[in-house]
RNA sequence: GCCCAGGUGGUGGAACUGGUAGACACGCAGGACUUAAAAUCCUGUGGCUGAAUAAGCCGUACGGGUUCGAUUCCCGUCCUAGGCACCA
């Protein structure tokens, strides 16, 4: 009987699936094991053979802890909310709904294909409203919360209005905005419930603001900060322009500090965790109030190197500060406007791309140093950043390379303080040491002059220790149709909540996609949209990240439609224990997601702080091409080897037409008909293609589809080798032509098992002899070892080394292939499973405990040492276990080979390290 | 510029705490079976010297160091990929 996978791989899904074998439940008494993959946005290209690579290891993770006990949560849904469906509506008029449901279709019969174990009951989409409901919910929730300082921790907005009824807001403590307005408990109640409203939005950890945000207009489009790159779009890659509008934001910034700690507890890759460290960029530092020379006014500066503070010999302002005009006298002014006026037009883009070129105005004022006394010149300089610290900063030209180039265009006054500095050219070359020039600081190290510095400033009370961080709020509206409506309406332009029995808030139907011709977002289209026929609703919808920043609670409660999920299912399920997918999320969903389910956390909603314990990134399937080469005027292609030297042009070849990088001509010819009457110029009768590592993408013809390669070899060999391509973090090429070997196993073991007329080859009822049982039990002990590290790449090789060991005896035993099948199912369920019943087992495989290994059959009597001679390799030498180091050197002197290299030496040392070496030093 | 990860045969990769570098595959070469092809099986395959499956030398990006012994640890340089980027 001939092993034929596309029968048996479609016969054992439909058997899983009928079976409900993988069903997962929260009545159970094993242990529970989550393992989950990132949510895939299931776009129209449908699946490329990068995709299911995570898929593929962590539904052997899912199989495997199956195997083990566990009972295991292993979903999938849809992200299924986001731009290119818009897009294509705008184009082409089809509701974005019908284009999703298509690409949804897709992406499961592809997904369905491969044999994952997925418990398609909990299946999730985020844009039906079963599920948007929820998002909606939650955002409701953290309208109604605000960040307590004194408590660290979110808290229910109505602790903060028994606050204001009592003392007003002079003793809060809480993460808000900059502009909140101070006031007593008097004035609270003289308020009307529209002034209240706009007050409570300082506080709210969702909240309506003015703000600079990042405007696409071909995306007609606010973007968040993760979804810009070097100024374009990330998606699309059009222009993004900084532009103030009002906006929800989502006060993301009242958790940095927390965002930050919890990485402490969870297993991901370092790379990862410096990722997300950098984008909340913490900084310790000092805040200092510098007074205004013959002025009332103060400057406060951030600063994280305080200890240079007697280096300071300027102090610049971001053009965009309030305090600008103020400090500008009458003989400067014009010049000041002048240079704020250009600064204005310099676009983000132009500032970013052109970081080297200085620039900056006097206003005429002075400031004085609060340490030494010191008059220096206040200027305005657009380096200085309005958003970040307090947009005042003190030049230090001898510690600061901005400040330094500063002071070297403008011919200001550069003061070294760092011992050594003095000889330096450029003094900034050399940021620590022993403070000099630096009053009662000068002698201490850098770190001791800090802490000291601070302590004074604290003490004479113009400076205390202050925390910054790069993280911004997050922009949390877009002015798009396809996504959540956000479930709030408007009275007097001021904002409120609708209530949660209004929930879900039905995303209405429009005739057409685009902006208004006035500019509004889509749903200003809505016919008749009003809040109990009277009042409008918020337009703009929720962004990309809003339903991918909570679905992995909801699969653990998928149906519910009191709660986004019970609390005793995310109790139970807990963490996720395996999280795997791609590190290009780590500033966006990886951190809105710990953002979110912090909040819920703090709200009492679930029970931990983390949502994923354990996050592997898998790294990416790069597309291998195949190029040829074209002699340039003339209709001549030249094998690769041929071409070397020629003047050529290079063209991608469809890798389809490719075996073993040499082309097809005729399948070219018929591909590019145009090159019909082209002439080959063969190399050995073969016209050979170059190759190239890049992107998988249509643009390079470089893009394998996973439905080919299971059409053509089977599920269980696309499985086998995706994993086989090396380690799983690691970014490799896809080479279609190295999966014969794969493919040659599982065949190979098919055979052994399975004879023409699908009788068994296995003998049965026999001893087990020593050395099958060795071999089984090293496997047993490889698998469990390396699928408990993640090592999935030699498992595989684990397995061909079994088989071929196992073919090179005469007799094969059927409980040790029965064994070797359970071994294999996790990555090859479908051919294990049919062999299993082959081999006469009506139970099925997957259901099947785990092998165990025992250490007796791997004990070896001795071993056979490499015998070197000062480190080089010389001989080798069998020796039974426990052999003593002195018999060890005189067996080894025995040797010939020893001899030759010892002869006329004397042996200063012997090395012996039983099982491993014997090294002897002349 | 800063932060992080990584450089091993023609290719993907293995070597788990410093102990026989190149497992397992692909590819290639040769052979067997076959009318032929596919499939399958066998042999060889890091480089150099050599008739050699005798022996030796070199070899894990490059240059040093520690060690009896380094792909593995340390220092420096180069390269590649990712992240951040006037963040005070």
């Amino acid at each position: 009987m001939e092993y034929l996978p596309a029968s048996i791989e479609t016969k054992w899904q439909e058997y899983w699936k009928t079976h409900k074998k993988y069903l997962a439940s929260e009545s159970s008494d094993k242990p529970k094991y989550y393992v989950l993959d990132m949510f895939p946005y299931p776009s129209g290209a449908g699946l490329h053979v990068g995709h299911p690579l995570g898929y593929i290891a962590s539904d052997i993770v899912a199989r495997y802890k199956k195997h083990l006990g566990y009972n295991v949560l292993h979903p999938m849904g849809f992200d299924a909310f986001g731009l290119p469906a818009e897009q294509y509506a705008i184009d082409t008029g089809q509701h974005p709904a019908i284009t999703t449901a298509q690409n949804i279709k897709t992406y499961k019969d592809q997904l369905s294909k491969i044999g994952f174990s997925y418990d398609w009951d909990r299946e999730v989409i985020t844009s039906e409203p079963d599920y948007y409901h929820w998002t909606q919910w939650i955002f409701m929730q953290l309208f109604n919360a605000w960040y307590n300082q004194a408590t660290d921790r979110a808290e229910p907005i109505k602790i903060l209005l028994e606050v204001f009824e009592k003392e007003g807001n002079k003793h809060v403590k809480a993460a808000q905005s900059d502009s909140t307005p101070v006031f007593s408990a008097q004035e609270w109640h003289t308020y009307d419930e529209e002034q209240r409203a706009l007050i409570l939005l300082n506080y709210r950890l969702t909240y309506l603001a003015d703000v600079v945000v990042n405007w696409c207009p071909a995306l007609g489009s606010v973007l968040a900060n993760d979804e810009v790159k070097d100024g374009f779009s990330e998606r699309g890659g059009h222009p993004v322009e900084r532009k103030k509008m009002k906006q929800w934001m989502m006060r993301l910034t009242a958790y940095a500090e927390r965002l930050l700690q919890g990485l402490d507890v969870i297993d991901w890759s370092d790379a990862l965790k410096d990722i997300q460290r950098n984008w909340i960029g913490k900084s310790i530092g000092a805040e200092l109030k510098f007074k205004v020379k013959d002025s009332d006014l103060e400057l406060t500066v951030f600063t994280t190197r305080i200890d240079t503070i007697f280096g300071v010999t300027f102090v610049s302002i971001a053009p965009e500060s309030d305090l600008l005009t103020k400090l500008t006298t009458p003989e400067q002014a014009n010049q000041v406007a002048d240079y704020v006026q250009k600064a204005k037009n310099r676009s983000e883009r132009e500032r970013m791309a052109d970081v080297k070129t200085v620039s900056g105005a006097f206003l005429g004022s002075y400031a004085i140093n609060p340490f030494s006394g010191e008059s220096i010149p206040i200027w305005v300089a657009d380096y200085v950043l309005a958003g970040y610290g307090t947009g005042v900063v003190m030049g230090v030209p001898s510690s600061d390379d901005r400040d330094y180039r500063f002071a070297k265009h403008f011919q200001l006054p550069i003061r070294c303080v760092i011992e050594g500095t003095e000889e330096l050219e450029n003094p900034t070359e050399k940021k620590q040491g022993k403070m000099i020039n630096s009053g009662f600081l000068d002698g201490l190290n850098y770190q001791d002059a800090i802490l000291k510095a601070i302590e004074h400033a604290q003490a004479q009370g113009f400076g205390l220790k202050k925390i910054n961080y790069k993280l911004r709020d997050a922009v949390f509206g877009r002015q798009r149709y396809w996504g959540e409506p956000i479930p709030v309406y408007y009275k007097n332009g001021v904002p409120f909540l609708i209530s949660e029995e209004q929930l879900p808030l039905i995303l209405p139907q429009i005739s057409h996609f685009k902006p208004t011709e006035s500019g509004e977002p889509p749903l200003a289209r809505a016919q008749n949209w009003l809040h109990e026929g009277k009042y409008p609703y918020e337009q703009t919808t929720m962004p990309g990240w809003a339903g991918s920043s909570w679905y992995f609670l909801r699969y653990t409660d998928a149906k519910n439609p009191q709660a986004f999920a019970s609390k005793d299912a995310t109790t139970y399920w807990g963490q996720v224990d395996l999280y795997m997918g791609g590190a290009e999320h780590a500033t966006g969903h990886l951190l809105y997601s710990r953002f979110w389910n912090l909040a819920l956390y703090d709200l009492g909603y679930v029970a931990h702080a983390e949502p994923f314990k354990k996050l592997i990134n898998q790294g990416m399937i790069q597309g291998r091409s195949s190029l040829i080469y074209k002699q340039k005027n003339a209709e001549v292609f030249l094998s690769h080897k041929l071409s070397k030297g020629q003047d050529c042009q290079e063209l991608h070849v469809d890798v389809s037409l490719v075996t073993n990088d040499v082309l097809d001509v005729e399948a070219f010819k018929k591909w590019r008909p145009e090159y019909a009457n082209a002439e080959f110029v063969l190399d050995n009768g073969k016209f050979e293609c170059a190759y190239q590592v890049e992107k998988m993408s249509k643009r390079w013809y470089n893009v394998v589809n996973p439905d080919e390669v299971v059409a053509r070899y089977g599920a269980d060999t696309l499985r086998m080798y995706e994993m086989f391509l090396g380690p799983l973090e690691y970014s490799k090429p896809w080479d279609t032509s190295g999966i014969d070997g794969v493919s040659r196993f599982l065949r190979k073991l098919w055979r052994t098992c399975i004879g023409r007329e699908g009788e068994s080859l296995l003998s049965k009822n026999q001893p087990i002899s020593d050395k099958e049982n060795k071999i089984l039990h090293n496997l047993i002990k490889r698998v469990r070892e390396d699928l408990d590290r993640f090592s999935f790449n030699t498992v595989v090789s684990s397995y061909m080394i079994a088989l071929n060991e196992l073919n090179s005896l005469e007799s094969k035993q059927q409980e040790v292939f029965e064994k070797f099948l359970i071994l294999l199912s996790p990555f090859a369920p479908h051919i294990a499973e049919e062999l299993w019943h082959l081999l006469g087992n009506s139970s099925s495989v997957i259901d099947q405990p785990f092998p165990m290994y025992d250490d007796k059959y791997l004990k070896e009597s001795g071993f056979d040492y490499p015998v070197s001679v000062n480190g080089k390799l010389r001989a080798s030498l069998w020796l039974a276990n426990g052999t003593d180091a002195e018999t060890a050197l005189s067996q080894a002197l025995a040797l010939d080979k020893v001899q030759t290299w010892v002869e006329g030496k004397t042996i200063k040392k012997c090395v012996f390290v039983p099982n491993k070496i014997l090294n002897l030093v002349v």
